[in-house]
DNA sequence: CTGAAAGCGCTTACAG
DNA sequence: CTGAAAGCGCTTACAG
């Protein structure tokens, strides 16, 4: 492949004018301009990106650390992300932790030594010794939908409670008096978080959450299935499951159909994270929405303020709750038809903004 | 950050030592060792995989270029390629084409300019001048899932022609004449060989394949809906949509349902592609299964083979049908419960190779 | 077993 | 406006 110097040589410059030109420096002539822009032509040449980064010691790279890919929340979060990234003039380097910590410190460790001029991540536990290195050494870090407490470091989120609220109305409204929960882990916040809100909104009707209606799921569908078994193998089963997630929703959906009963009808449904297929599901399901498009965006926007010298600023964006049929009919009119759902441009809602 | 000098001076040793230590070159002193490595916990060294890449010559890196990671398909890919990269040692960057072709481009570029030591890529369209390039310059590249003729590269894809021929032997079966099919685009392999697998198929049950119900697609939600509104608006209305990947049904879905019809009663269904979700659509989707981790394991290991110095072969692996509800009732009884979808791990089915 | 030195492909003061 | 030169952080023959 052809190198700078071969450029130089075929153009009749000296490699500093060729990297001048590549570069756009202002004192160039227009003659020695053309006949580098002649010779790149001519050879092909591709400048080598990775001695660009050893010699500006900057890669112009991204890394962006998920939970788990597979979760279509994440995968739509690592679409915005990558494509405000883009606009912004970053790639992004995408690291799949599979809610497993040693993945994910894996791809911590692989992100630093590549260099990469700043870190997304949307932590899978507590914190490792090596993500607290990170988050309190150099590297530009932010938070986006999980985050560790007690470190220094900005969090772009959705904030669940008053949609949380929302849904325990319209249950409560429609008879359910005893609901239960899927929970993520307790090492997440998100996991705990959910978990404190619908507690809080029960606790206002006068309801409680008993350990029994409480259990404890990872987030993906294999637990979201055998918490449900539980669920239902109980002398009083709950009237309502409420799934933290959109996986745990499915394993969910798994459990009640291998039972042969039927949503709502035998029990209702209801799950945190909207997907395009919720619409279609057999019934419908009602769902918490988070403004995922966003969510990706603002966290780009404040890691590369990070990175560039701005101050960049916590954002929290509220989430709604879409009521469907999987909780039971209301007495009000059903929904208007749903607007088509897949790739519909995200609503902006109303940005609250807190001081990190 | 250290560089290894700091290290070498830490340890009172040279550069070289240590760069030894690091990769665990034999000829080195266990006294040195052991400095070196007290050095690099104190300092907190992390090598520096950029100076490494540019000496090397080698980033361990691989590409991937898909054409849209939104669709849960390509997803799964996604995730497997990575899973079988780091197995063998390679981190892999994921480059999103949204169906578009210049977007493929850039991140071809990208990734070129980066330096990685292979391209896996899934082309959007029949090859840009940058991609031909790619492939007939030194890049090793390996396609999958779709591919480019006429190029010297191995393909590692799913052939659907047998599993066609069992939809359309079901189809026929439930009384079923009037078949439609929403294809994908016509520069996409994938697009243009389930239409022709489709016809062939018809053809052998007297069936012809008229143009109006051939639907032009481009393998996202919004145009399978387009299609099928289409598809509603004919004066004679085809019995069943055959939509050629699992984002068109969705679109499908959604035009069915804003009509007001019902599937399977007053339209049938089918999709290329099988995701857990459609397990759990009303009704539950009849689907052509990809055996997509073995496909994204598959790829990464002629890749990694041809980066290697091996040569790689090109894989063709069966996909199958998977009967369920939405195009109309069979006679024989349903089939078994169907076994929890999400995350079963991947059967692995029998192996046609053939030489690329 | 060890170190001095060259070199990977760039960028960027510095001098002219 | 231009070029010679230093240097980014590594690895690796080469000589000892």
């Amino acid at each position: 492949m052809a190198s700078i110097k071969d450029v130089a040589a075929e153009a009749g410059v000296s490699v500093a004018t060729v990297s001048r030109v590549l570069n756009d420096h202002p004192s160039v002539s227009a003659d020695a301009r053309t006949r580098v822009l002649a010779a790149v032509e001519v050879l092909g040449y591709r400048r080598n990106a990775v001695a660009r980064s050893l010699r500006t010691d900057q890669t112009h790279t991204l890394g962006l650390v998920i939970s788990d890919v597979m979760n279509p929340y994440f995968t739509e979060l690592a679409r915005s992300v990558e494509e405000e990234a883009r606009t912004l003039g970053y790639s992004v380097i995408i690291g799949n932790a599979d809610e497993r910590p040693d993945l994910q410190d894996h791809h911590v460790r692989n992100l630093l030594d590549r260099r990469i001029d700043g870190l997304l991540v949307s932590p899978t536990d507590g914190g490792s010794p090596l993500m607290l290195d990170a988050a309190r050494g150099g590297t530009p870090m932010v938070f986006v939908d999980r985050w560790i407490p007690g470190v220094e470091v900005p969090v772009v989120r959705a904030d669940g409670l008053e949609a949380v609220r929302d849904l325990v109305a319209h249950l409560h409204g429609l008879g359910h008096r005893r609901l239960a929960i899927i929970a993520g882990p307790a090492a997440t916040t998100t996991g705990q978080e959910r978990v404190a809100a619908f507690r809080a909104a029960l606790h206002a009707y006068g309801l409680g959450l008993p350990d029994v209606y409480i259990g404890q799921g990872d987030f993906q569908a294999g637990s979201g299935r055998r918490v449900t078994e539980g669920f239902l193998d109980l002398p009083e089963p709950p009237e309502v499951v409420f799934a933290t997630d959109n996986l745990m929703a499915l394993g969910a959906l798994d459990a009640i159909r291998a039972r042969g009963l039927r949503v709502p009808g035998d029990i209702a449904l209801a799950a945190f994270d909207d997907i395009p297929w919720f619409v279609h599901t057999d019934p419908p399901i009602t769902a918490i929405a988070q403004p995922t498009g966003e969510l990706g965006r603002a966290s780009v926007r404040a890691l590369v303020d990070r990175i560039e010298g701005r101050s960049p600023e916590s954002v929290t964006l509220p989430a709604r709750l879409v009521v469907r049929r999987s909780c039971g009919e209301t007495a009000e009119p059903p929904a208007s038809p749903e607007p088509p759902p897949a790739q519909s441009p995200a609503v902006r809602p109303p940005v609250r903004r807190s001081q990190s």
